[in-house]
RNA sequence: GCCGAUGUGGCGAAAUGGCAGACGCAACGGACUUAAAAUCCGUUUCCGGUAACCCGGAGUAUGGGUUCGAAUCCCAUCAUCGGCACCA
């Protein structure tokens, strides 16, 4: 009956800072411009990925990241600095949709009540968000905006000359949708049966949907696409100054896959052997290549087309028409997940046609096979077997010729077969004896002087497939009139998708949005665009509307974007101090918010080319039983439930100190209870119970300065902490806050300031319990004022750390013999005489010759014997 | 296959060229208590020796190397996790 003895009363102060911070609006940013501004204070950026509001409420690997930026935030407010702290809502998305068609329940109803539940638990985790500038993705207020900077993309494209984003008006060619960073495109497209809708490659598993695993298949549909591709160079070469993880920044060079090469062109042979460009009949009739190795040109001795390339159609002879569509017939056949399987056999056909290398005018067959794909380069390659993998298994399978040209080290010609680095060229009459970076040079320029090809630089990346065939989403501002399509006027935003009650895809592929047959007419002559925005839209750009969420003139306003996406420090190229998330968002979220982010930087809206200057990702955090926490497992653990046991301030600072926070830990509830400890004894340290049972402050505290070995506890503790926040080692800051606690509970004294400098250094990873103590230390104490949020970051005294006297370890032959304290002055000398003069050392040397003797000043002596 | 990360006590971890295991958990022992909880104090890498203060040896995935000295730097191997994957 009688409820569980609290260590400290959390569940009487927690609920009270929160209810003060509220009314205090402690946590709220002021914009330039604004009253009571502080135009002096230094600005910090710190953001969380916001989350997607689910049902399920947050569990306690969503508040690690969150905790951790709480953490920053706290600690540079006390540093004097504006902080923007904010969250919001990635609300649109596909878990509200299927839950709408299940139960008929609007996704609007689901996403408030979600939202009201995410929130409530954030709050009750003590977090200091700025709620003033709270963003919803699904408010008309938001996607206005959303809708407004896709308007933007579509009215532009890239100047190639200077590689920016220009209003469309500046182009001079006759076809500006062909143009355009939107575009329509009949693409081949992931289509999900189940879901009703196509996904982005992205969002495809080998070959299942991410969200539900059902299967996926290629099929041609009329989708709307970004041109991201336009600004791969950039998006890879400006990578340089972030302050990213380097295997984030590898992860988004591999996704865009820039290859350095040469586009080459194989004329099509009619039977009438190799003819000079002036004098072919048919200039069209060529294949051209993309390839990385131009310089094993020579050793070209076959070409392979991807079968559904529409050349093929053209060169197939007469005589090999039915194999050839045979062929085609079994590889459409097959799934992707079939067709990308690389333990198979390779597999083709002959085309009967043949081309003419170039370079030595040989005649070479052409061939179809599924290890060439459609979708990179050009569709087509060169197959030099002796020098790639792939080729060579294909030549050996079919009896193509295999010619090296490549000579590997030491090696014979024969031998260098299936040497696939870079080397000495032979057979090659016009690059023999050269290497490879000479070969390559030359044989591009001779292919260029003779028309036969040119430098070419290649992909990986794709454009970025922006519809979606889905309710719950952004509706284009686009109008369909005579075929083609239109945006629609600024004044006519925000767009807001028609009320429907039947939410179900429609099967066909067309949207749900087909079904609102009022909302779709437009006038007499045009139509709505019926497709949807995908997720990643919206938070393309939230952390923009952040600095300034009321605004309803602008996406943002100029002062407050200058303000804290700008900063003096003029080489840096990110707006956002610090961005903290989870890694399955390295490529796809922040690829695409760098996209949107240059192209409004090339229109002058914004004062950085880059969103996030300072990018963590925490790491998972796994159940108690080691396993991904999930409903399956039964492992999930509610913040709430650890909150109600051992309060906020133990569970913020339990998963700071469960280790470093980028790795992958496991949860462990007597962990909490070991935090939950340590700051009961923070608490005792200052307070006692009374007859009554009421916690007073203890008698024994006094205005005194504390002894001299806990004072040089506390001013290593200060500088430890400092430079552990700063690094994000909040795991050992905390350690180190142990450190000191167990001091000063030990210590004779106790004593005010150093209690106010805990509480100081403690107050970012706990302030409830740290504005609490505070507040009844200057009750009786009038040295501070009573709320800890007005002071100032504690400073350490170097010379108080100084020791007057070093502990010097004694080492024989690199092994730990003694350890011996000498005077802070001692010279090298004396400390190598006291060294040899000890007896454990003179043990170990035993009778042997000393042959050197190494002195590191206040650290050790090593003595090296024989 | 390629790219990246990780590998240290019973467990989470610390130490990034100089005392391996800070801090915490768990376990064990002690104090307080009629008792328990809470709290406080102590022990706790492994092996061997000693009545005992202690003494000796080994030890950071494995094998080599650099160095007076390596968990830390280099080379190779193995394992686990993540990403990409016939990208020409």
């Amino acid at each position: 009956m009688n409820e569980r003895r609290k260590p400290y009363p959390f569940d009487r102060i927690e609920p009270k800072w929160q209810t003060l911070w509220d009314e205090r609006r402690a946590f709220h940013a002021l914009n330039p411009g604004e009253e009571n501004f502080d135009p002096a204070k230094p600005k910090y950026y710190v953001l969380d990925m916001f989350p997607y509001p689910s049902g399920a409420g947050l569990h306690v690997g969503h508040p690690e990241g969150y905790t951790a930026t709480d953490i920053i935030a706290r600690y540079k407010r006390l540093r004097g600095f504006n902080v923007l702290h904010p969250m919001g809502w990635d609300a649109f998305g596909l878990p509200a949709e299927q839950y709408a068609i299940k139960t008929g329940q609007h996704p609007v109803i689901t996403t408030r009540e979600n939202v009201a539940k995410f929130k409530t638990q954030l709050k009750r985790i003590g977090f200091s968000y700025d709620w003033e500038r709270e963003v919803n993705t699904t408010d008309p207020n938001y996607y206005k905006w959303t809708q407004w900077i896709f308007l933007q993309i579509y009215n532009s494209w890239v100047n190639p000359e200077t590689k920016k984003a220009e209003p469309i008006s500046t182009y001079r060619g006759n076809d500006p949708d062909n143009v355009r960073l939107a575009y329509v495109a009949e693409v081949p497209v992931n289509w999900c049966q189940e879901l009703g809708t196509v996904l982005a490659n992205e969002e495809v598993i080998d070959g299942k949907s991410e969200v539900g695993g059902f299967p996926v298949v290629r099929r041609p549909m009329r989708q709307w696409m970004l041109r991201i591709t336009a600004f791969a160079d950039r998006l890879l070469d400006e990578l340089k100054g972030l302050d990213w993880p380097d295997s984030i920044k590898a992860l988004q060079r591999n996704w865009i896959g820039r290859s350095k090469g040469a586009e080459i062109d194989f004329p099509i042979d009619r039977g009438m052997g190799f003819q000079p460009m002036s004098h072919r009949q048919d200039a069209d009739a060529t294949i051209r290549v993309f390839t990385t190795r131009p310089d094993t040109l020579y050793g070209a001795t076959y070409m392979v087309l991807a079968p559904e390339n529409p050349l093929v159609d053209q060169i197939t002879t007469e005589e090999h028409r039915g194999s050839i569509s045979q062929y085609r017939t079994t590889i459409a056949a097959k799934s992707d997940l079939e067709r990308t399987d690389l333990a198979k056999e390779k597999t083709g056909a002959f085309t009967g046609a043949f081309a003419i290398n170039p370079a030595n005018h040989e005649r070479i067959p052409i061939w179809i096979a599924d290890y060439v794909l459609m979708g990179y380069g050009t569709g087509a390659i060169m197959g030099v077997p002796a020098h790639d993998e792939r080729d060579l298994e294909f030549a050996r399978k079919f009896d193509l010729q295999i010619i090296p040209v490549v000579q590997a080290p030491g090696k014979t010609p024969e031998e260098s077969i299936g040497y696939l680095e870079v080397g000495i060229a032979i057979n090659s009459p016009l690059l023999n004896g050269l290497s490879h970076v000479e070969a390559t040079t030359k044989i591009i320029d001779w292919l260029e002087q003779n028309g036969h090809g040119r430098r070419d630089i290649r992909y990986k990346l794709r454009d970025w497939l922006f519809s979606r065939q889905r309710y719950w989403g952004e509706p284009f501002p686009v109008i369909w009139r005579n075929g083609k399509h239109e945006a629609l006027a600024e004044s006519e935003l925000p767009l807001e998708p028609p009320a429907l009650e039947d939410f179900k895809p429609t099967g066909t592929g067309e949207p749900p949005l087909a079904k609102a047959k009022d909302w779709i007419r437009y006038s007499e002559d045009a139509v709505r665009e019926t497709n949807t925005m995908p997720q990643w839209a919206g938070s393309c750009w939230y952390y923009l509307r952040f600095c300034d969420p009321q605004n309803d003139r602008r996406f943002v306003g100029e002062e407050p974007e200058r303000y804290w996406m700008g900063d003096s420090i003029a080489d840096r190229p990110g707006g956002v101090d610090l961005y903290i998330g989870g890694v399955e968002h390295a490529v796809l979220h922040l690829l695409y918010a760098r996209f949107w982010h240059k192209v409004l930087f090339d229109f002058g809206y914004l004062s950085k080319p880059e969103p996030f200057q300072r990018l963590v990702n925490q790491g998972m955090i796994l159940g108690e039983d080691g396993r991904k926490m999930s409903k399956r497992w039964g492992n999930v653990i509610d913040p709430l439930d650890v909150i109600e046991i051992y309060g906020a301030d133990a569970f913020r600072c339990y998963e700071m100190f469960m280790g470093p926070l980028e790795q992958m830990k496991p949860w462990s509830m007597k962990g909490v209870e070991g935090v939950s400890r340590f700051l009961a004894r923070v608490w005792r340290l200052i307070m006692e119970e009374n007859q009554a049972g009421e916690w007073i402050l203890s008698g024994e505290v006094e205005e005194v300065v504390p002894d001299k070995s806990p004072l040089k506890i506390l001013h290593a503790t200060i500088k430890k902490v400092t430079g552990d926040i700063e690094t994000l080692s909040f795991n050992t800051a905390i350690s180190q806050m142990m450190i000191l606690v167990n001091a000063l509970t030990n210590a004779p004294k106790k004593s005010v300031p150093a209690f106010r400098t805990l509480l100081l250094l403690l107050n970012p990873f706990a302030p409830h319990l740290t504005s609490e103590l505070w507040q009844t230390l200057a009750e009786k104490f009038p040295g501070g004022a009573d709320d800890i949020m007005a002071q100032r970051w504690p400073e350490y005294d170097e010379t108080l750390l100084v020791e007057d006297e070093i502990e010097i370890v004694l080492q024989v032959n690199g092994k730990l013999r003694d350890k011996i304290t000498v005077a802070l002055d001692a010279t090298n000398a004396e400390t190598e005489a006291a060294a040899l003069a000890n007896k454990k050392v003179q043990n170990a040397v035993g009778g042997q010759a000393i042959r050197k003797v190494v002195v590191v000043p206040k650290k050790l002596v090593n003595v090296v014997t024989g």
